[in-house]
RNA sequence: GGGGUGGUAGCUCAAUUGGUUAGAGCACCGGACUGUCGAUCCGGAGGUUGCGGGUUCGAGCCCCGUCCGCCUCGCCA
């Protein structure tokens, strides 16, 4: 060992003795007659003291020592002076007073320093994601990403679940996100495809009788990225045999108990609540609303029907909805100007407008189009949303589709502008009952809103011949904060029940045989019932950082254009590489 | 593919209506200093304003194109 404590360790206790420490500079500070030096390494800082007194060589020697230079001290431990101690260091009591010192590792001058209070912009820090990696709280995730692995394992284990590895290359299948292929050499014009997720194998294995699995997966998807989104990521994904929905809720509910109390020493309220799917969108617009706080939509059908205001009116004529919020005491903080603004924002979801009405009395609106409507309507109104005088009220006339996007997003970006909730609350809540399937417009066909192998209610699979949009899956998802944070659902175990919604969602025998028929074998050889979920590791490392973006959560994540900016990643390969993979490139011209 | 936003010294930022030689803090280099901990003080060096074109007497600033980072819609069973 080139050390024998780390920068993290050394207190008062240790007055007195020789150690040997090592690690980065992290400060200096040079007074010619006395240097010191901070060393730093995972566990903490060190200050290290230089003495004209000492040996020339080492004196001459710390007065070179430049940021990130690589550094192993070997001195006496001595408390500081009367006074001089350091509360913000957890060494802060004591200093080592060098009387070795060997540069292991000169450091060229850095871009930025990893102790920098602003941030340098995010290209630069994936550039030299080294360096970055050096910032103490970028440190701290990872650590803490470590233990909720950990702690994960730990669970599972206790509950004698197996963690077992599932091929990364795999076969394409159909549904789903874009896979990420991998060309064969043995087979040319043949592709592998990474996983978008487990969940074939996972099947198969509860086929195979391993009843209880679990595991650390990384998974595949090539869409495009987003603050919570990478290209590679990964889940916790969990399978097991003869259970119920129940079961599985259960098992997770104890799963989330076990990481709040493990990283944050709490309790959390178990069983974590439970919403219908149909609830959640109704009252909140979203499948996964931020429950942190309140500001429920409110639907004013009745009052919109018989109204003056000719946009609310024909919208409900039309099959649309004419829903709303009350933001409290809101009337005054939003100048016209902001409302135009936060008009410009449901835009983007398709609305065609935003209605408000600032509350003038308990009876009372104020707007540009208040004119529109009746003291009995505005009163109507008011009641309705059960607003006060001071609140701000926000309408939207669309289709269903659209005030729930438009709604939901708008009640997100107020709920946040306004600080109504505390942002280092995580709120776990279950969503369960989504529908099976949505119509898809652009492709005129059903679709599977989950994926195809889960398990339909029993009672609604009559709905198949009459009304396909009203089948629930037993699904379920965990949101968090606002994040969808698992998702799950019992799986089809019976293969004639799983050709039969390969055929509703437009895969034709031939086809489903052809791409799943390793799946519908193996349902025909004794499969038992069986259920899952996968949680998203990288978000629950976001909540319990509270971190809002997935990079600052992995160690070499990827740009927006799924880039690694740190080894250049992806780049064209040698020309004997495409040959040997029967390969030709056909790329647009820039 | 669409919308938004940013790119000026190694880094973080500034630069009035388009107008003189593009500034500051930190880092870097040289010097001073025996109790600092964001050390301090004195001095110095450091710029193809992302890239390409255009308008103009004159462009960091205006216009067109393009590249890169970020946010977002679509997309993500």
């Amino acid at each position: 060992m080139l050390r024998t404590h780390t920068c993290g360790e050394l207190r008062a206790g240790h007055n007195g003795q020789t150690v040997t420490v090592a690690g980065w500079v992290d400060k200096y500070r040079d007074h010619a007659g006395i240097v010191f030096v901070d060393v730093r390494d995972r566990y903490g800082k060190t200050q290290i003291k230089f003495d004209l007194s000492d040996s020339s060589d080492v004196q001459a020697l710390a007065r070179g020592l430049r940021y990130e230079d690589v550094i192993q001290v070997t001195g006496m431990v001595e408390p500081r002076p009367e006074g001089l101690a350091n509360p913000k260091l957890a060494t802060g009591e004591i200093e080592v007073l060098a009387r070795e010192l060997v540069v292991l590792n000169k450091s060229k001058t850095p871009p930025f320093e990893p102790d920098t209070s602003a941030l340098p912009n995010e290209e630069l820090r994936l550039k030299h994601r080294f360096l970055d990696l050096r910032r103490p709280d970028l440190q701290k995730t990872i650590i803490m990403r470590h233990q909720l692995t950990k702690a994960v394992r730990d669970y599972f284990d206790e509950h004698q679940f197996l963690e077992i590895e599932t091929p990364i290359l795999g076969r394409s299948t159909p549904e789903g996100a874009r896979d990420y292929l991998v060309p064969s050499r043995v087979h040319p014009g043949c592709f592998y495809a990474l996983p978008q997720s487990p969940q074939l194998y996972k099947q198969i294995l509860m086929i195979a009788g391993f009843d209880r699995y679990m595991q650390i997966a990384r998974c595949f998807r090539d869409e495009d990225l987003r603050a919570d989104r990478q290209p590679e990521f990964t889940q916790i994904d969990v399978e097991m045999a003869f259970v119920k929905r129940e079961d599985i809720l259960q098992m997770i509910d104890g799963l989330i108990g076990r990481l709040v109390t493990t990283l944050q020493g709490k309790q959390i309220k178990l069983p974590l609540p439970r919403y219908s799917h149909a609830e959640v969108m109704e009252r909140y617009g979203s499948d996964k609303p931020d429950l942190r706080f309140g500001m429920e939509l409110v639907d004013i059908k009745e009052i919109a029907t018989t109204c003056g205001f000719g946009v609310f009116k024909s919208t409900i004529e039309k099959g649309g909805r004419v829903r709303g919020m009350r933001v409290v005491g809101a009337a005054e903080k939003y100048s016209r100007k902001q409302i135009d603004e936060l008009t410009e924002f449901v835009k983007n979801y398709g609305a065609m407008g935003l209605a408000f009405f600032r509350v003038k009395s308990a009876t009372e609106l104020d707007s540009p189009i208040a004119k529109f409507f009746s003291a009995e309507d505005q009163a109507k109104i008011i009641t309705r949303l059960g607003a006060t005088t001071g609140d701000l009220l926000f309408f939207v006339a669309d289709t269903p589709k659209v005030t729930n996007a438009a709604l939901a997003a708008l009640r997100s970006r107020l709920g946040k502008e306004l600080n109504l909730y505390d942002p280092t609350e995580i709120n776990v809540a279950w969503v369960l009952d989504f529908p099976m399937y949505a119509w898809n417009e652009e492709e005129q066909r059903w679709e599977a809103e989950h994926h195809p192998f889960c398990q339909p209610v029993e009672e609604d699979i009559p709905l198949f011949d009459t009304d396909p949009g009203k089948i629930r899956a037993q699904s379920y998802d965990l949101i968090c904060n606002g994040y969808e944070a698992a998702s799950g659902s019992v799986r089809i175990h019976d293969p004639a029940v799983q050709q039969r919604v390969f055929n509703f969602i437009g895969i034709t025998p031939e086809h489903a045989e052809e791409r799943f028929g390793f799946l519908l074998e193996s349902l025909r050889f004794g499969a038992p019932p069986h259920a899952g979920i996968a949680l998203g590791l990288d978000r629950w490392v976001m909540m319990f950082g509270n971190i809002d973006n997935i990079r600052d959560v992995i160690a070499f994540p990827k740009t927006q254009k799924a880039s690694d900016l740190l080894t250049g990643a992806p780049a064209d390969v040698d020309s004997k590489q495409l040959r040997d993979l029967h390969i030709k490139i056909d790329a647009p011209k820039t």
